[in-house]
DNA sequence: CCACAGTAGTTGTATCTTACAATAATTTGC
DNA sequence: GCAAATTATTGTAAGATACAACTACTGTGG
């Protein structure tokens, strides 16, 4: 059962909610609602996520002096290197990818799918089964 | 990408891994132990998704002649009813998704998912973290 | 200035998704 | 014919997520 956390917790040690809450943290110290709007989160879920990853020691909750209510998200050394390693892993993973993909085709791919994030994004609309993955 | 889109609730009234379960169902009667190896998941957690399905009417459970232990899952015809609206609301999907593409570039777009779902599926390892967004 | 409306986080509760382990019912192989 | 393998179900456990209720604060209009 131990196992099964350490398999499933595969990104680096981290869980994908964890993984999702670190990268977005080391783009920008957020509050919580930030958090939540950039990830697309309820406040209450990333709330609990936040709870793991600060007993995890990888994020710190400071006080915002202007408003005592927000929060101040902040990475500590370890959630940096944390991030460094996940950004790593994810690097590795996409050079595998692309690397057995020809030279021509890369570019079209990736031309592809920058085209396909900035169509999604303005469709922004609940779908439906992700389809052939 | 994928997933931030995939994700979330009602996939037209069935929840995702019922969608799933579906769409795997309209393509081929199997039994669980086949749909489970069709998924990547485990029997047990395919087992209480069918349970959801056959309580929602969409799924027949019916006992496999040749071998009393397995289970013959067939779609129900308000369960066909239902994967033919998820294929029309997928359908759509892709519809706005591609609409918004000019005709070349759209082109190169289906090459180029088609390319990176291959290399992927050669792959097949622990991905860690989908990246951006 | 102060009551009251609005905002930020947390906690309670509920559901979904998933997996591993144990079990019951069968089938199959020797 | 019995031991070993297979099929499905159930028990248990964890994570992800949302909505609603609650607390603590901020900011405004009288």
């Amino acid at each position: 059962m131990v196992r099964q956390l350490a398999a499933d917790t595969g990104c680096c040690g981290v869980t994908m909610a964890q993984c999702h809450t670190l990268v977005e943290l080391a783009a920008a110290e957020l509050s919580l609602t930030g958090l939540a709007a950039a990830l697309g989160l309820d406040t209450s879920t990333l709330s609990r996520t936040v709870d793991g990853l600060v007993r995890a020691g990888l994020v710190e909750r400071a006080e915002d002096a202007a408003d005592r209510r927000s929060l101040r998200l902040t990475l500590t050394p370890a959630g940096r290197e944390k991030v460094g390693l996940i950004d790593g892993t994810c690097n590795r993973y996409y050079a595998a990818l692309l690397g057995g993909i020809g030279e021509r085709d890369r570019r079209s791919v990736l031309r592809a799918v920058k085209l396909l994030g900035e169509r999604m994004r303005s469709l922004r609309e609940a779908p439906c089964c992700a389809g052939t993955e």
